[in-house]
DNA sequence: GTCTATATTTCGATAGAC
DNA sequence: GTCTATCGAAATATAGAC
């Protein structure tokens, strides 16, 4: 790739960390272009130089943001020297890192509230990123079954039971986040800890399955 | 109360509920007051007769919407003619009718939107409605937790192991509305059985507590 | 209580000098 | 590649007739 393309630039990289900090603090809508310029130092003229649109620019921030966090955890995924538990348990911690605190991973409710306007960055935010997401932890599991370390369950329960609590409670943190008992009320570690034993326990006794799941 | 008091009249309600149903579609900075006009067959000076400010119409959109949502709850957290069991049974199937259905349930990552910038309706949407929901649903493990129904449990993990997976598949199927599988990847139904199933494996089983939680 | 009309600001985006 | 200046549209909110 050359120096001078599209996603190249210095600049333009700062453009998308500002821009993508002020979409989750703002969201999409009460994020201005004029607020954006300031945030970076220039004149709002001189952004229309590096990005064409508003809403390329929001495409841009939520495809450019999680490749560096799914390495990470394919990382996990194909460490061959863990258990099947361990790894389990890397990976939830890493979910619960990304999830809560990376950019990408706390971009659920600007997709919700861009998504009936433009599709395709719901569908862009879906298939590059919790998508892949959902396969790397489902390999993962998929592999403590064939090795014994877990019994027969309902896949789709146990997928929705690992992503469901750590999506919440970083969707929580943020609603909340002037609340005054926040760290007690919305602990990460012990949510975290307490959610992974669970979700081993269910993993290891084995969960009744609907209709063949 | 008198009729003619600020809650009371039947435009002021159809203003809260079209306004309600643009929130949830458009976001709070997607939503003009001149939409809002045009649903309701109003021009948009009129809305002004009714409502101070966009931003008090907001909460009041957030604050007037859930106590019916939570006497359904309430209720089924007093019967007694139900079983421990049974009693969490209709008190989750509720959590994701609420949720997944109901506008007040879907408000989260519009509280999320704004509750940077007028934190008073996250507060609000916290103590009068998320709070409340997870002390009912707490009440009901308690009972059977002292009925023996239950076996003791980290409460924390528990609660957040019950709302988790609703809250996430609430925003998830409003995220990904236009996706073509939506409903084989989130489908309420399934997803609703295997996770209230797996909650009561757990409770009945007892799980691990960290720190006398 | 609803209307027409408008004040005022801010929005996204562009033109053109340098 | 950044600037000043500005366009046209849309935003929230208000004034005042009826």
């Amino acid at each position: 790739m050359r120096r001078s393309d599209e996603a190249g630039t210095a600049r333009r990289e700062e453009i998308l960390r500002r821009a993508t900090e002020l979409f989750l603090n703002e969201g999409f809508a009460g994020t201005s272009m004029s607020a954006l310029a300031q945030a970076c130092g220039l004149q709002k003229a001189s952004l229309y130089h590096h990005v064409p649109s508003k809403e390329a620019l929001f495409i841009a921030c939520v495809t450019e943001g999680y490749n560096r966090e799914l390495a990470a955890l394919r990382a996990i995924r194909d460490d061959a020297a863990l258990t099947d538990d361990d790894r389990l348990r890397h990976a939830m911690a890493e979910l619960y890192r990304i999830t809560v605190d990376s950019p990408v991973g706390r971009m659920s409710p600007l997709i919700a509230e861009v998504s009936l306007r433009f599709p395709e960055a719901a569908r862009a935010f879906h298939d590059g990123f919790i998508s892949q997401e959902h396969g790397i932890v489902g390999a993962i599991i998929a592999r403590g079954l064939e090795n014994g370390s877990f019994a027969p369950h309902d896949h789709l329960g146990i997928e929705h039971l690992i992503f469901g609590p750590v999506v919440t409670l970083a969707l929580s943190r943020r609603m909340f986040a002037s609340h005054p008992a926040l760290e007690e009320t919305y602990p990460v570690a012990r949510v975290r800890d307490s959610h992974t034993a669970m979700v081993l326990q269910l993993l290891r006794a084995g969960t009744a399955m609907p209709d063949g799941g």
